[in-house]
DNA sequence: ACATCACTAGAACATCGTTCTAGATTCGTC
DNA sequence: GACGAATCTAGAACGATGTTCTAGTGATGT
């Protein structure tokens, strides 16, 4: 697992093709040839590297998770109060949301595919994997007594939803200080009385 | 199977088994063959009625909007008050979700694929004169007093970003009260201070 | 009887994801 | 340095899919 070549990674070239393809025209809409010319690889070197389609797009959604949960910082620190990391977890996915569309949108379009796809399915457990944790982090507060006890599909529709389908709405042209506003909306609805 | 229906139209029978194939199996993963077989049409029949596979999707989705708006009643009427129209929206939504999940994870693939598959574009259009005709209807409620004067977006994320996440997530064992929870929810992030 | 037209049928086509076969390159070991 | 094995690359071939093409069939109006 040496890869010290400096620039010229056959594999790298061919995820970075890929991620820009994505991005650009969306997963579904590019096809391998497209990521063929983009990256001068042949079809043989991308399937060396890569099982299938499904596994080019879930390289690029972890380098995307990666990325992003990385930045929350306060989201994740366990000792932080349920106010400050949930606040923290909603306007930064908004944040990040309206800095990067092109990656919000390819990261939604393989999210729908994932259960409809047979070759997206490992991304459906990444994400299944993700929504645990938080489901973990939640029963933490609620233990606390810091949030109502809700059955969890209703607490993550409560303080996600509307920022994923703000986000969804919201294309470019996005109301100053929304990320504010869905975050305090969030708190609010799953504050303890 | 049925070799003769009472009213034996062939578009109807196309499009009866279209909908068989795209419940139980999705939209994605249903082909031309399976819905040829399905309605005993050959080919050139389905490519005779619907321009496309995306043509039988929107007369689908037409179909099954048809049968939902339409049971909608007082969320229409335009002098109900907004909390009883928000509410009776939302829980109707979260219902009708419920109890048809097939039909609902129908309508939300193709959804996301309309973004993306350009034959699906008219579903698109009419999601979105849907969508145009709530955001009218919110206005109205803006003029009334009877709720924030937030930008659409952040208004339609309130009310029911939290429906359709809950709904993808909460797929049979939902949680008794979930509807409400969730009306009631959308009543507080947006009714007028 | 005949022309028209909606309808049906299935072969043919283009494109896609994927697999196959084989040639080139790299690497560890002598 | 030589050589065999593993790794990597290449592009043709394959199977499936959505769509188009060509050729009918049968009812209807004149």
């Amino acid at each position: 697992m040496s890869s010290s070549s400096p620039s010229a990674d056959r594999r790298s070239e061919i995820l970075d093709a890929a991620l820009a393809c994505f991005l650009e025209q969306g997963y579904l809409a590019t096809s391998i040839a497209d990521i063929r010319r983009e990256s001068g690889a042949s079809t043989g070197s991308i399937y060396h590297f890569f099982d299938n389609k499904g596994a080019l797009a879930l390289a690029l959604v972890e380098r995307a998770i990666g990325g992003w949960s990385g930045r929350s910082g306060v989201a994740v620190d366990p000792d932080a109060a349920a106010e400050t990391a949930i606040k923290a977890s909603v306007s930064g996915l908004v944040r990040w949301g309206l800095a990067n569309p092109a990656a919000l949108r390819f990261l939604d379009e393989v999210r729908g595919l994932a259960t409809a796809d047979a070759s997206l399915a490992p991304v459906a457990g990444l994400l299944a994997r993700g929504n645990e944790a938080a489901r973990a982090r939640y029963a933490l507060f609620v233990a606390r007594g810091e949030v109502r006890d809700l059955p969890w599909p209703l607490a993550h529709a409560l303080m996600l939803g509307p920022a994923y389908d703000f986000l969804r709405l919201a294309g470019d042209r996005a109301p100053p200080g929304a990320e504010l506003a869905l975050a305090d909306a969030a708190w609010n609805a799953i504050r303890a009385p």
